[in-house]
DNA sequence: GAGATATATGCAAACGTTTGCATATCGTAA
DNA sequence: TTACGATATGCAAACGTTTGCATATATCTC
């Protein structure tokens, strides 16, 4: 088992009391020292290789320096890349990020939730299942600082949420497609029962009303079921001259549709959507796509939570992000 | 703040202290309780929704329920795949997992041991950067338990280690590429200075050999580079007929060269690869490859840390794991 | 030279747990 | 009746921190 070195064992090695070694390791004002006793205690520490256990002081009331994050699908780099920004604000406060994968299922999500405030984290950032609303309350209720990102708490008022323009994302991908000159659109989105996120569709149909038709097919939340809806999509529509995917995990299934039929997208299809395509990296392959800036939601998610702990809680922010046109190759001028 | 409910609170309420509530609640045998009381206690805990604190019990030596992972690329998906399945399992033990991205920096991986140890998790998982044995060290010196995935901790003899047959990949897909009559191959590989994953391309010169060329590139850890490189290497040598990548994330940018030049992967050009490729999903697309199955090298780094943790360190074990050949549509028979 | 103030350090209580030890009430066998 | 095992519960010490309070000397100020 691991043996860690305690602030008893520096106190005694620099002959002085523990009280003293934190007021040196944590070099509090307030307090006086002299530097003789400062310097033998800093020496004692680093020779000792002491190293502070996070555990024991928050105990006192300090920060467990620990954050949780809950996200719905690991496999999806929307998600990740969140995740990746936000750890890189709490590291440089000294933070560590629990982060965890809800798999979209209610249960899991109450489960982790249960677990990370076993874990007494300073705050959480969550992109909810559906039954967000009802597995955040025990947080809710024990004052736990959280910020909600991405989807919505159904149901409730009041909480701290970081969210993308839905409406917009779809309103613009609309638009350019429109102006493009397409007037058979094929759009493949997701029966969330999200009200937010379904707006997407609502934008789309709003920017082509009213000379375009939409064709709206819904898949699950995974690349098979984006594969499998872009098939049907095309067999039932082959005059369609666009596709627009809502959510880029589907479209990362569906595009291989257009490989598969020997479809050069750009050329012979023309393909939109919402999000960042991971699958396509590096000089060719550059998709005409609404940009959500997932970096950036998970940057300021971040430093919202970071605020919420050193102030303690602050009146429900709402931080709505647009998302921004990126043209690429994909949508061809017709 | 937040302001949780305690031992006491649960003790006053079913009208005990504070001792009796802690064993119903672990429900230890090796004491008596009776009936009557133990339901008063698990009432008043349930109704005041009582969560324990890991940080306040770990103090009395029980399980911090925290486990830290380092991966040197959270943009990877070999990596992230790793983390999902040693999650899996550790969360059905109650475990949370701290993920933590080393970038490949020495200077970040060390901050991230010291801030892990400073959690008090109960055990790390790490694929290290050059400076693991010395970064780890600290971890070591305490007692830390340990296990070390896919890279070794190079000049260090001693520790747990999970890891795949490299040389294995590399002679496997040198073996059947031959077979299927390939003479002049494009080596894309990775200048890490970790011999053991250099030994990849060992294994593919030595399964090539006498009759076949191989011609050897090496780009950065990067899709990018991955592109530049196979651009470069297919300028110099337009007769080869095949190339192999060593790296899946130098693939991932790598083909798209193919599609930039109008070449047809499994037809004008074969194309086959160390790892998964992440960005061709469902149906097509369907890669020849060494599968190197993360999914289990990460369940199985997570089996042998939990063993760890329970029995106490055990002699130094060493788990190598063979790759699997993928027969898929990217190489042609000539 | 007497009080006040600045400098320097130790002591011990608390935080929320776990657990060994002590205590108290039984029923029952000698 | 005594004594003893079984049943049932409370008490308090520890774990590694933080911090208010007490103490002690040195340095001013008038």
């Amino acid at each position: 088992m691991s043996r860690f070195v305690t602030l008893k064992d520096v106190a005694e090695r620099a002959g002085t009391t523990v009280g003293t070694v934190s007021y040196v390791l944590n070099n509090k004002k307030g307090r006086y020292i002299s530097d003789e006793l400062r310097q033998r205690v800093l020496l004692a520490a680093s020779e000792l290789n002491y190293i502070k256990c996070n555990g024991a002081s928050s105990l006192k009331g300090m920060d467990r320096k620990l954050i949780g994050i809950l996200i719905p699908q690991f496999e999806n780099q929307f998600f990740t890349r969140i995740c990746l920004a936000a750890e890189e604000v709490f590291v440089q406060h000294g933070y560590d990020l629990i982060i965890c994968d809800t798999f979209d299922e209610p249960e899991r999500e109450k489960a982790i939730i249960h677990r990370l405030l076993s874990q007494r984290v300073d705050g959480i950032i969550i992109t909810p299942t559906v039954d967000g609303a009802e597995n955040t309350r025990i947080a809710r209720d024990v004052g736990m600082n959280m910020v909600v990102v991405d989807r919505p708490l159904e149901g409730l008022e009041g909480y701290h949420w970081v969210t993308t323009n839905n409406y917009g994302c779809g309103f613009e991908g609309g638009r350019y497609l429109r102006g493009c000159g397409h007037r058979k659109i094929i759009y493949i989105g997701w029966k969330s029962g999200i009200a937010d996120l379904e707006s997407r569709e609502t934008g789309l149909r709003d920017a082509s009303a009213p000379d375009a038709e939409i064709y709206s097919y819904y898949a699950e939340f995974s690349p098979e079921s984006g594969f499998a809806e872009t098939e049907k999509a095309l067999d039932d529509h082959p005059d369609a001259t666009a596709v627009f995917y809502g959510f880029n995990i589907q479209a990362k299934g569906g595009v291989n549709v257009f490989r598969k039929r020997g479809l050069r997208i750009g050329e012979d299809i023309s393909v939109m959507l919402i999000g960042s395509p991971e699958w396509a990296y590096t000089g060719s392959n550059d998709f005409s796509r609404l940009d959500m800036e997932e970096l950036e939601l998970g940057r300021k998610a971040a430093r919202l939570l970071l605020d919420l702990i050193k102030k303690g809680s602050a009146e429900p922010n709402r931080v709505i992000q647009d998302c921004v046109l990126i043209e690429g190759s994909s949508v061809r001028k017709i």
